[in-house]
DNA sequence: CATCTATGTTGACATACATCGAAGCAGCGA
DNA sequence: TCGCTGCTTCGATGTATGTCAACATAGATG
């Protein structure tokens, strides 16, 4: 129902998922829209592995981590990459290729719009 | 998947929820059982709807709502306790009966934790 | 060009989840 | 006591999601 005729997942790595997403979750009830979109991000660190995934990368080294350095999340292969690419989707890692190898780093903004909307919520 | 050696850790259902989770996510990456227990509570918002909810609740005044107060959220009354319900037992909500209603507030503890472990690389 | 390694994509499948209507409980008031 | 209102639980259903094996693609290397 509702909506969404033409979401633009294509590229949302650009910009659209640093901007100002929300105020805090106790200044004023979200919209639909913002709730809608807040919480992609939130739903991408909604699970186990994909927590992990993310937590390797932003605690690695530089801030960023090649796919080669996981390989004990307890998940296939394949399974690793659709995570990584989920949580590239919700705007949380971006992704580079340097040779043969794959990088992953963490995207500050996002996280820190994230932790905003959390942080302050005891009034 | 086993691995669980002799862990001494105490019954995890019983208060589990509210405790020091976890390190930022920046720290150290997060074990199999850290991540699990922590997905729980980004899962919990990662529904537009329960977002909404919460949202609704933490920026009530006196920071709890009766459900009474829920309405245009877009989805049915019982889909609304449904979710409210997912909330408390990921430990973001409480639940009081008084009288004829029953209100729901913040657990700022358990909010504020989520918030530690995001943006403790900012102020 | 052939081939090997490192990642990503596809298709299939089982499970989880959001949602609703209907029924069940709990207070309150007549 | 009866009925009314507020909220939760139950059963059913369609959709989303996590997972894997198999295949496809991109660089590097011989």
């Amino acid at each position: 129902m509702s909506n969404t005729r033409a979401l633009p997942l294509l590229e949302p790595e650009v910009s659209e998922a640093v901007a100002p997403c929300c105020p805090p979750l106790t200044e004023r009830p979200l919209s639909a829209e913002e709730a809608e979109r807040t919480a992609r991000m939130f739903k991408a660190l909604g699970d186990p592995v994909r927590l992990r995934l993310f937590s390797l990368v932003a605690s690695h080294e530089g801030g960023e981590a090649c796919v080669c350095d996981i390989s004990d999340v307890g998940v296939s292969q394949p399974t690793v990459s659709h995570h990584l690419k989920k949580l590239k989707e919700a705007g949380l890692l971006s992704s580079e290729r340097r040779g043969t190898w794959v990088y992953y780093r963490v995207e500050p903004s996002v996280v820190a719009a994230m932790g905003q909307m959390l942080g302050s919520a005891m009034s």
